[in-house]
DNA sequence: CATGAATGAGTTTTCATTCAT
DNA sequence: CATGAATGAAAACTCATTCAT
C-alpha cells in the first residue's frame, strides 16, 4: 500500500543528506559533484535540487544534521560521568567514551570539512558551534565542578579544567590519527586516556 | 640589461609559490584557480605551468616550503627552553611564543590546507610530518627530558610529556581561534599559556 | 459542492490559455518555463499537461486563440466603415480604431510573438493569416470599392488601394511604438490617422 | 608563416559573430545554443566565452555588426537618390533599391531577431535605433526636402512623407514576404514599388 | 482529473592544460 | 622561457515531461 506514499519523500531527504555529507566529506565541498552525492543516494540529480535548492544549501543541511548527531553523542557522554567509587576509573572511562566519539568517522569528518570550508562558509561555524563544541564542554564543566563540590577534586575554574581535561584527550589522540588518516584501536583510545586522566588527576585531584 | 637574468626566474618562482600558498590556503585546492594564482603573482597563467608541470605539483611544492617555515620557526622556540632561574618563567614563555607560532596566519592556513586535502593528496602528511609536526614534538620531549635529568621535572614519559604539554597549549587556544577565524590577542595567548604551564606543572613539578 | 463541475474545467482551460498567452508574450516560448505558466494560471504543472500534452500544442491553441480575438477586433473596426457624410472624418475614425486594434497590447505581443517563433513552428503563420491578417485587409478592400463604387474615391486595385491604406496606418504607428515598447497616445494615434487619411485622400479622393 | 598570427584572432572574432548572428536568428536567443554558434563558426566553445564572456554579450555585438551594415546599406541607396531627368523613375528605382535592403534575409532575421528579444533586452532598440532606422528615415526625409524646395514635389513635413513613403513600400512588401518565410521576387518588388511611388506621386507629386 | 515528486537530457559557464609565437 | 589564445572535459543548475497517488 502506502509503503512509497509520503514516506518516499522522507526517505530521500535522509538519503540525500547522508550522501552529501559522505561525499562532502571525502572530496571536500568544491571537489565534490551534486552528480556524485545523488548517484550515491540513487536518486537522480534534479531530485537533489528539488530538495535543497543549491549546492551551498545542501552543505549547510547537512553539516546540521551532522553537528546535531555528534553533540547528542557527546552529551550523553558527558552526562553519564558522575562520580562512582573509583575516581579515575569514572573518568578514564568518560575519557575513552569521549575519545571514541571524537575519533568516530564522521566526527572526524565533520572536523575536516568545517576546517576546509570554513574561510568560504563562515556561517558553517555557527551550525555547529552553537549545536556541539561549546555545549559539550559546557557540560562537561558541570559535571566536574559537582566533582568538585563534593571535594573529590581541587578545581577553581572549571570551564578551563573542563578545555584542559579535553585537550589531554584529544591532543595525543589527534597526532595519533594522522587527520583521521588512521583508524586509532581501542586499545590505544584506552591507553591516551589513561594518561591523559592520570596527567588530569595530579594536576586536579585531591589529597585524600 | 640583465634585470631578468637567472635572478628574474628565481623571484618568479618565488612569486608563485607565495602566490600558491596564499591562493590555495584562501581558496582551498580545488576551489582555487590557476588563473588567480599566476594573477597574484604577477604573471600569465602558462609561466606557472612552465615552472611546475600542473596544479598538484604547485600544492606540494607550496606546501613543503611553508611547512620548512613551520617547522624553522617551531625550533627556534623550543630550542631556547633551557631551564632558566624561575622555571614557570621559562616554560609560560616558550608556551607562549610556542602559541605565537600556532597561531600564525600561515600556520593556521596551513593546518586547514591540510585538514581539507588530505583525503585527496596523502602525501601531503608526510611533506609535513617529516618536516614539522613530529620532529617539533621530538625536540620538545628532549628539553623536558633534560629539565627531569636536572631534578625540575618529575617526568616518565618524556614525549608523552611533551604531548601533553603542547596539547594543553593549543587545545584552548584553537577554541578561542575558532578555526583562524577569529585573532586573538597576545593577551589571551599568554593566559591561555598561563594556565597550561600552571596545569603542567602541578602535574609534572618536582617538590622543592 | 459541484462548483468544480465540468465549469471548473473550462475555466481552467481558460485560465491555462490565458496565461499561457501571457508568460508566452513576456518571455518568449523557448524561455517561458511551463512552471510559470502554471502559477501564473494558479493550477499545478501537471495540469497543464493533462489539458494540452506539450508545450507547442499549448503554443498554438494559444495564438490561435489570440487571434481569434484580433479578428473579431479588426472586423468589427472595418464593418463599420461604410460613407458617413463627411468621408474624411469617416476614414480618420475608421484609420484610428483600426490603430487602437493594432497598437492593444495583445495584438502587439501576437505580431512579436509570431515574428519570433514563426522559424521554429511555421504553422503559425497559417493559423493567423487564415483567420486574421488577410481576412481583414479583404474586408478592408470590399468597403474601399464600395466607395469607389459610390464615386466617393477613385481606385483602379481595392485590394492594392487596402493595403497602402494600412501600410499608411501602421507604419508610422510601429515606429512611435517601438516595437510595443513604447505606450503611444490615443492623442498620437488620431494624429498618425489624420495624416495618413490626409494622404490616402490625396491620393485617392475623386475631385468632387 | 605569420598567416595564423595575431590575424587568426580576429578571424576568429568575426567568425563568431557571423556564426552567432545566424543562429540567433534561426532559433533565437533563448533555443539557440552556445554549441551551436561555436559548431556554426568552427571553434571551440570556450573560445567564444574567450572573446565575448556571455551569451547575452554575444547576442549585443552581434545584433550591432549587423546593424552597422544594415544601415551603411541602407543610407548607400537613400544616399543616391537625387532628382534625375524622370522623377518617377528616380523614385521606382530608389524604391526598389530599399526594399531589396528591406527584404535582404539579414535584414529580415533583424527584424524578427529585434522583435522577439525587445521585452528581454530592451537596449537592443538602442543599439540598432541609434546606428540604422530613424537615421534612414531622416535621411530619406532631407533627400524628400530637397526635390520639394526644386519645386519636383509638394511637401509640407518632410519627415512624415519620408515615413509614408517608407510605409507605402514596406507595408505591403512585408505582407508579401510572410515575416520573411517567403522569398519574394524582383518582379515583385518592382512592383510593390511602381504602386508604392503611383501613390505617393498622385499625394506629393507636383502639378506640372 | 488534479497534483507533488522524480527524472533524463540539455544549458551556460568554468578551468586545467596545451600550443604557437 | 614568457605569453596570449584555444580547447576538451566537467560542473552547477534547469526544464519539459512522466508517474503514482
Amino acid at each position: 500500500m502506502g509503503s512509497t506514499g509520503p514516506r518516499g519523500r522522507i526517505d530521500k531527504r535522509q538519503a540525500i543528506l547522508d550522501a552529501a555529507f559522505t561525499v562532502f566529506a571525502r572530496e571536500g565541498y568544491a571537489q565534490a559533484g551534486v552528480d556524485a552525492i545523488a548517484a550515491e543516494a540513487g536518486v537522480a540529480k534534479a531530485t537533489v535540487y528539488n530538495h535543497f535548492g543549491d549546492k551551498e544549501t545542501l552543505l549547510h543541511e547537512a553539516v546540521g544534521v551532522c553537528a546535531d548527531r555528534a553533540l547528542t553523542d557527546n552529551l550523553a557522554v558527558v552526562e553519564r560521568l558522575a562520580g562512582g567509587e573509583d575516581l579515575r576509573e569514572t573518568l578514564e572511562d568518560a575519557g575513552f567514551r569521549f575519545l571514541q566519539c571524537y575519533c568516530d568517522p564522521r566526527s572526524t569528518a565533520l572536523r575536516r570539512l568545517l576546517a576546509a570550508e570554513i574561510n568560504q562558509f563562515p556561517d558553517l561555524l555557527d551550525i555547529v558551534d552553537g549545536r556541539a563544541a561549546d555545549r559539550v564542554t559546557d557540560a562537561l564543566a558541570d559535571r566536574l565542578a559537582r566533582l568538585a563540590v563534593a571535594g573529590r577534586l581541587r578545581i577553581d575554574d572549571p570551564l578551563q579544567a573542563a578545555e584542559q581535561f579535553a585537550a589531554l584527550l584529544t591532543g595525543p589522540a589527534a597526532t595519533r590519527s594522522r587527520f583521521g588518516t588512521r583508524d586509532v584501536s581501542e586499545e590505544e583510545l584506552r591507553s591516551v586516556a589513561r594518561s591523559a586522566v592520570g596527567t588530569f588527576l595530579r594536576a586536579f585531584g585531591s589529597v585524600d
